[in-house]
DNA sequence: ACGGTATGCCAACGACTGTTGACTTCCCAA
DNA sequence: TTGGGAAGTCAACAGTCGTTGGCATACCGT
């Protein structure tokens, strides 16, 4: 009676696949990566745990190891991040703002591969690092074709990244219930003259803000 | 020659306190919070540990135990949000999005709780409940003395949450060169608007998009 | 039929974590 | 002077993690 079951996967979010039949490699490769994508979107890098992963994907956690090297390596190819940023350049200047954060609504909600980089870039140096790569080599040029002055392209990209991933945050992350409840067409309504006006108004302060002329300064209130 | 050294603690960053000389009670409780809040802002609450906390003030992991409890608890004291909301209902109407991002400014730049809260919030479910705490208790209910129509006043807030806690996390998290480089004074400039026109405007569209009148469904592209 | 190879499981290692309890050291009041 | 309690140290427990190597089983070309 030395008890040495040693506890039986029971997992009921597992991927389906039938009792004890053996899989091809690529098959059991994208099920391992399938399953490390839902757990790093759902938990982020730290808490998505290697064991967890290969029991979602009905697997030996050493497997993971077999086919990806490491959990930094699987991270790496999981997220790996393609924002697919279509051709803009046939949309009129002023509906850039609409069509860009129309695009970006079809592209999340149905990919829950950004909130992943957002947990993970919330607390690992590298998530964050492969999140500024993203926005200089995907974000930065794609705005840049958009904004008049080249000059101020990083600046424009750095506010319009700032309202999106604002949106993603509290959306998909944090969960706020009156961002979680709201429709994507509202939304949108609400965001497109806001990324609008951060690609393509002229830069603030357009007037001096009213009529009484005095604290030019306010910084620091 | 066993070599039991255990490793002095040499960290540059630690709490300054003379050697080996015995503290009040207050004062290491202090210390220890005041750690607690610097590696919680750095590193978020999985990453940081209670051995480098204890490490930080200069003290045993047991004490950290001894005065908090757990590391729980710890968080949950370290991590007291106050967002200390002036009053600002003799601000005029069309002046509540600048008073409202000024202020934020002037409490973000000088506290790291809010990235501490950030990044802990983004893997940490008790976390995330926090931050919705702080939205429907203390956010909510100022805009709710801002906006026109209470009906509508969490799905406004939760757009000024979109958009401040964005900047917050693209500055101070993420670290986007653009939105670290940019002065308080030039972001103000550029956000007050958004935020204004969230607090105030009329609900959109607030004409039809332009003149082409078909694609009345945005949703989807 | 057979041997090699692909696929997979099992048990364990070493490191790190939060947490605990016993032990030492020092100050201060009686 | 002497005890008691506060302040702090030390070593260890129990658990989880990423990772590794050895071993079993199924498939397939010859």
């Amino acid at each position: 009676m030395t008890e040495g079951v040693p506890e039986r996967a029971q997992n009921m979010v597992a991927e389906s696949v039938a009792g004890g039949v053996r899989r091809n490699s690529e098959a059991t490769r994208a099920a391992i990566l399938r399953a490390a994508r839902h757990r790093f979107a759902a938990d982020g890098y730290d808490r998505a745990t290697i064991r967890a992963i290969a029991a979602d994907a009905r697997i030996d956690p050493s497997m993971v190891m077999r086919y990806y090297g490491s959990k930094e390596n699987l991270f790496a190819t999981a997220a790996e991040f393609d924002l697919r940023l279509p051709d803009l350049s046939d949309v009129p200047a002023d509906r850039l703002g609409l069509a860009l954060v129309s695009y970006f609504f079809t592209r999340w909600e149905g990919d829950s591969t950004l909130p992943a980089l957002l947990r993970t870039a919330s607390t690992n140096p590298a998530g964050a690092e492969r999140m500024r790569a993203i926005f200089t080599t995907q974000l930065g040029p794609a705005v840049a074709r958009m904004v008049a002055d080249p000059d101020e392209a990083p600046r424009r990209a750095g506010l319009v990244a700032s309202q999106l991933l604002g949106v993603a945050l509290t959306r998909y992350v944090l969960r706020l219930p009156p961002m979680v409840d709201i429709t994507p067409a509202e939304l949108i309504d609400w965001l497109a003259p806001t990324i609008q006006r951060y690609l393509r108004d002229p830069t603030p302060p357009f007037v001096d803000h009213e009529v009484s002329g005095r604290n030019r300064d306010r910084t620091c209130h």
